[in-house]
RNA sequence: GAGGUUAUAGCUCAGCUGGUUAGAGCGUCGGAUUGUGGUUCCGAAGGUCGUGGGUUCGAGCCCCAUUAGCCUCCCCA
């Protein structure tokens, strides 16, 4: 019998130490500056109940859904009907209770309800946790993937919305990135023009089909829009509204001049204006920000503004997204409490910063100097001199068995291990060591409070 | 779910209209150098050509099936 080829799931990666390093990076990144701006981490299951997940992501959102099978003998309560029939949709929930998390933002939802007693509110936390989609991998989408996450519940204030836009900019700036956008959009300002245009009964259908004007463009549009019910007459109003050009400022003025009021467009132009004017005294890093009438987002619970964020120079899907949500946890039976948020795929931002060349030598981590291994004659102190360096908090470790010289510097060049120590019949007689700079290639006789003071300095 | 494309050494790939023993670079290991890596030179190991079947005197190459990766659409981070 031979053992299986090992390998892992499609969609789903191992990753090097080298790799793992660049990704805590922007992991440690993200963390500090959420802490900065007064986010505070929290953690939930990988698993939630399947209950708390299906329907809150749309029809395809649940067939995007990782379900885990019933643990024991999961067909005794499933319904016999729908066995014989083979019905999977209908049998699923009857064999899965649970499921893998689809994003953060729901969950955390779900926690808000639960812990609402034991909260601050305003409740702004941050959260950094794979997620799990069951869909076709290809470029810059995985199945499992890692999420960074900061929502605030309890409030409606616009300062959070200015204040997401300097958390991205602040992030993606201290992580190398000079070339990326923040787009910026409404939900309000969306219904509005539907309802300007006359078509407000076909407002998700307005958002489906105007959300691909980058990548269709506008007859592509046309056709989508015609498709989807909405006449020629309405489509032509709408099409100039959504080509307006300028800064954010020069954009909501033009509105104002060419589309007919209503109070919806007041009311997200109010918004817009309002959070336009806390970002300005915000401090600016490197972000464009756009307001592009054409981001829309899909079909979930955004009710206000929306964000989303796209690196140039890459072909990479938008990096980051998030928005407002009147009623954060109504899906759970607790209406009453707004939310707002945002999001940043770590992974995209890593694949992003890959295709960049933009992973600068990142401070080694790991081990500070390697103890060479001389002869088991010299075995005692090595080992002795490792305790000490350790108590020390000096990273430190010995190669694992006298070998060749050549050998065990290569294992120091290969793990990019800064310093090397040699002790030696020499430096035993002298009461010192040898430090090798494996740089520089210079090295000098030390005794151990020198070598301290070297490797904590260096 | 639909379509496209690829699969040859640890990695990246070459391999002519089907023809003896399947190659290169990088990496690995050994030596030049028994107290010194990252440079150089010499040498070696390493392959059921994704898997199963078929055509043929003969298949890495042609045909069928299958699996996996990558890419595109849908949707998203």
């Amino acid at each position: 019998m031979s053992a299986p080829k090992p390998s892992i799931p499609s969609g789903t990666r191992d990753f090097l130490p080298l790799q793992t390093r660049r990704r805590q990076h922007i992991l440690q990144t993200a963390a500090r500056v959420f802490t900065k701006y007064g986010y505070q981490p929290i953690e939930t299951p990988a698993l939630e109940k399947l209950s708390v997940l299906t329907g809150k992501y749309g029809e395809e959102g649940d067939q995007l859904l990782f379900k885990v099978l019933n643990s024991g003998d999961y067909l005794a309560k499933a319904d016999a009907g729908l066995l014989a029939a083979r019905n999977s949709a209908a049998l699923a929930p009857q064999l899965c209770e649970r499921a893998l998390r689809y994003d953060l933002t729901v969950p955390f939802a779900r926690f808000v309800v639960m812990h609402q007693h034991e909260l601050e509110f305003p409740f702004k936390r941050y959260q950094m946790q794979p997620v799990w989609r069951a869909d076709r991998p290809q470029k810059g989408r995985y199945r499992e993937f890692w999420q960074c996450d900061v929502d605030v519940a309890g409030s409606t204030s616009l300062l959070h919305e200015a204040e997401f836009i300097a958390i991205y900019d602040e992030i993606l700036s201290a992580l190398g990135l000079t070339d990326f956008t923040i787009m910026l959009n409404h939900r309000k300002l969306l219904a509005g023009l539907a309802e300007a245009a006359g078509c407000a009964d076909k407002f998700t259908d307005l958002c489906v089909a105007i959300d691909k004007l980058d990548k269709i463009g506008p007859d592509g549009v046309r056709q989508e829009l015609s498709a989807r019910g909405i006449t020629p007459a309405q489509a032509e109003k709408l099409l100039p509204w959504f080509a307006l050009q300028g800064t954010p400022t020069q954009v909501l003025a033009q509105l104002q001049t060419q589309v007919p009021p209503n109070a919806l467009l007041s009311a997200a132009q109010a918004d817009l204006h309002q959070m336009l004017a806390y970002h300005a005294v915000m401090p600016h890093f490197r972000a464009q920000l756009r307001l592009d009438l054409s981001l829309a987002r899909g079909l979930n619970y955004y009710t206000g503004t929306i964000f989303e964020v796209r690196a140039g120079g890459v072909q990479i899907g938008s990096i980051g997204g998030g928005g407002r949500y009147d009623d954060l946890t109504g899906m759970f039976g607790k209406s009453g409490i707004p939310g707002a948020g945002i999001s940043l795929g770590a992974d995209r931002v890593y694949d992003v910063l890959d295709e960049l060349g933009l992973f600068a030598q990142l401070p080694h981590s790991g081990t500070q100097v390697l103890i060479i291994r001389f002869s088991p004659d010299s075995e005692a102190e090595e080992l002795t001199l490792l305790s000490r360096l350790r108590q020390a908090d000096i990273a430190a470790e010995v190669y694992h068995e006298p070998a060749r010289l050549g050998k065990q510097f290569g294992y120091a060049d290969k793990k990019q291990i800064p310093w090397c120590l040699v002790l030696g019949d020499e430096e035993r007689a002298a009461g010192k060591a040898t430090l090798k700079d494996m740089q520089s290639g210079a090295q000098q006789a030390v005794d151990f409070a020198g070598i301290v003071a070297k490797l904590q300095h260096a």
